[in-house]
DNA sequence: GCAATAAATGATATAATATATCATTCTGGC
DNA sequence: GCCAGAATGATATATTATATCATTTATTGC
């Protein structure tokens, strides 16, 4: 399950403090919690099981309300996304790098491994996608899509499993 | 909400009777009644909404587990499309014409009026997608896109609703 | 530093959604 | 009519999500 290294979930929850202050906003320690169950999954978790995570990792319980509240904040500063398709909760990939999202994001489910990849749509995905709804008369607004495959890993092992 | 002629819902059941019994199932009452509710919806509509609609048209009440296995079915009939963004359901757009999903479908949901149009995806559009997964390895599965945006109707009436 | 204020969290209740399971009824073939 | 299988009814319960008020924690102005 951690298949991610301390040193870098250090500096993950670090840049996703920097981030939030820059919006006036606090990273408090349940937030940072929450977070940290996040990024260190593979995979996309649902709020109860984000709810597990955290207190498995700590002595005092975290009621449901709380992860509720603390993964809409953590929405609202980009620091997770919610996949609609599975209602689950994914950390941002950008948290490092500049952290913004300039077009649309794509999220690619593996149904192999369930792991996530978070990419940038690409100008002719944008455009085609655009073209289509205008054929229909559809003004698009959508800013993120979930579309669900298999990823390198699970085509090249024939089981289909991590 | 009764947006559809009586005889237009009357064919599209006739329809979706043949459609089924060439699958060798039937299409029962109870069936008719889910699948009638969703057809002369003009908006996507949760399960516990079809229940309403189905208890408030008949007397004899309808179980909410049983909306939840008619359902089913009728997804599997293609009769009807589950919207995962939303959960919600809608009638398939298809029962009528030929009734096939060759391709993968895109559903446009209105945020101003809530409807939805059903539409086959074009060969730019799929060819883009795949085009991009694969750059990250992946290999798209998907038969099925949600797309938010606002429909014709709701871009030239100025308060946005229907 | 300290009271006043706002933000965050805790605690509890409950709504909304979905599934599991077994009993009963309906249907078509014999 | 009888039987087997399909469909539905009935009930319980699991899962997910929200509403609300109390309490604690941080921030600000003094």
């Amino acid at each position: 399950m951690p298949n991610i290294k301390q040193s870098k979930l250090d500096s993950l929850l670090r840049a996703a403090e920097v981030s939030c202050s820059e919006n006036g906003a606090r990273l408090t320690q349940r937030r940072r919690q929450v977070l940290s169950a996040l990024m260190q999954s593979s995979s996309p978790l649902s709020a109860y099981e984000v709810l597990d995570l955290c207190n498995r990792s700590t002595a005092s319980a975290m009621p449901a309300m709380s992860v509720y509240r603390i993964l809409d904040f953590l929405e609202q500063q980009l620091l997770v996304h919610r996949l609609s398709t599975s209602n689950k909760y994914v950390s941002c990939a950008h948290i490092t790098c500049d952290h913004k999202h300039f077009q649309t994001t794509h999220f690619l489910l593996c149904e192999g491994c369930s792991s996530v990849e978070e990419v940038d749509a690409t100008e002719e995905a944008s455009e085609a996608l655009e073209q289509m709804a205008k054929t229909v008369g559809f003004k698009l607004t959508t800013q993120q899509f979930e579309l669900s495959g298999i990823c390198t890993t699970c085509q090249n092992s024939a089981s289909g499993g991590v």
